[in-house]
DNA sequence: AGTAACCTGTGC
DNA sequence: GCACAGGTTACT
């Protein structure tokens, strides 16, 4: 489920369960969360307060007392669910933090490829190199330019480079290129500063669609892309109909009639 | 750029 | 059975 939109509105309800809440205990319910946290640093964790969440790109940070952090990505299939202690945590829970209010938190994942890791006060930044947001006003014209000059692939695969820009995924970066009405297999560098203002639009607009139906998420979102997972279907602009290609492994969907070159 | 790896589930 | 899945990293 996870792209900018969600993780923001994921880190939101983190923030409404956990701030100002006391840890009780954390239980890592996969091997593969087991393999990145040791028991002591669990412990180092076991009773702090938490002051605050922050998210960057598809990234969240829980912020504890005497700068102790946990750092959380969905990748693939990440979700929270909470509730009181006496409700059964959902199957697929990876990990349960029970709060000192009686109630839990759980990182839900089926595909169990989401990663939590615990980072000491001292360590560095957690985050790896990450580009501007697509809301920061320093996401520029200039900036895309500069930041797409050196890529020798195409369009699509280029957004989905997190050092170029943050949170945006393999939906929403099919997504931008409809809106924006350019062909996804364009040279990333060849984009010229028409195009390049009608992409950064693009992808302003594709995020906050998702914004709006990650309200709501479930049926109601998958009508609500224009191209992604319509293939073989009417384009919503033009007589075209969707086309679904792979790109550097992953599906691209557009309309090769209304998407130029 | 492509491919495998990490994991598990779903749908044809 | 096989293809595919909204991510990321590390290899040819």
């Amino acid at each position: 489920m996870p792209e900018q939109p969600e993780v923001a509105r994921a880190a939101a309800q983190l923030e409404r369960l956990l701030v100002r809440r006391r840890i009780r205990t954390i239980e890592l319910l996969h091997p593969s969360l087991r393999r990145r946290v040791t028991p002591s640093a669990v412990s180092r964790v076991r009773g702090r307060r938490v002051t605050a969440i922050e998210r960057r790109g598809k990234h969240q940070l829980v912020l504890l007392e005497g700068g102790w952090r946990l750092h959380v990505h969905f990748r693939m299939s990440g979700d929270w669910a909470w509730g009181s202690s006496g409700d059964e945590p959902p199957r697929h829970t990876r990990a349960l933090l029970r709060t000192d209010n009686g109630r839990w938190v759980a990182l839900v994942d089926p595909r169990a490829l989401s990663t939590l890791v615990v980072v000491p006060p001292d360590a560095p930044s957690p985050l790896p190199p990450l580009g501007p947001e697509a809301d920061d006003p320093a996401f520029t014209i200039a900036y895309l330019a500069a930041a797409l000059a050196g890529k020798r692939g195409s369009l699509k695969p280029a957004l989905l480079d997190q050092r170029v820009l943050a949170g945006v995924g393999n939906i929403y970066a099919a997504e931008a290129c409809w809106h924006a009405r350019i062909d996804p297999r364009v040279r990333a560098s060849s984009l010229g500063p028409r195009r390049l203002e009608r992409l950064i639009a693009g992808i302003r607009l594709a995020l906050h669609r998702g914004a709006e139906s990650a309200a709501g998420y479930g049926e109601a979102a998958e009508d609500e892309f224009a191209a992604y997972g319509r293939e073989g279907e009417r384009c919503h602009r033009c007589p075209g109909t969707i086309r679904r290609i792979v790109q550097a492994g992953r599906s691209t969907y557009f309309c090769p009639r209304c998407q130029r070159p």
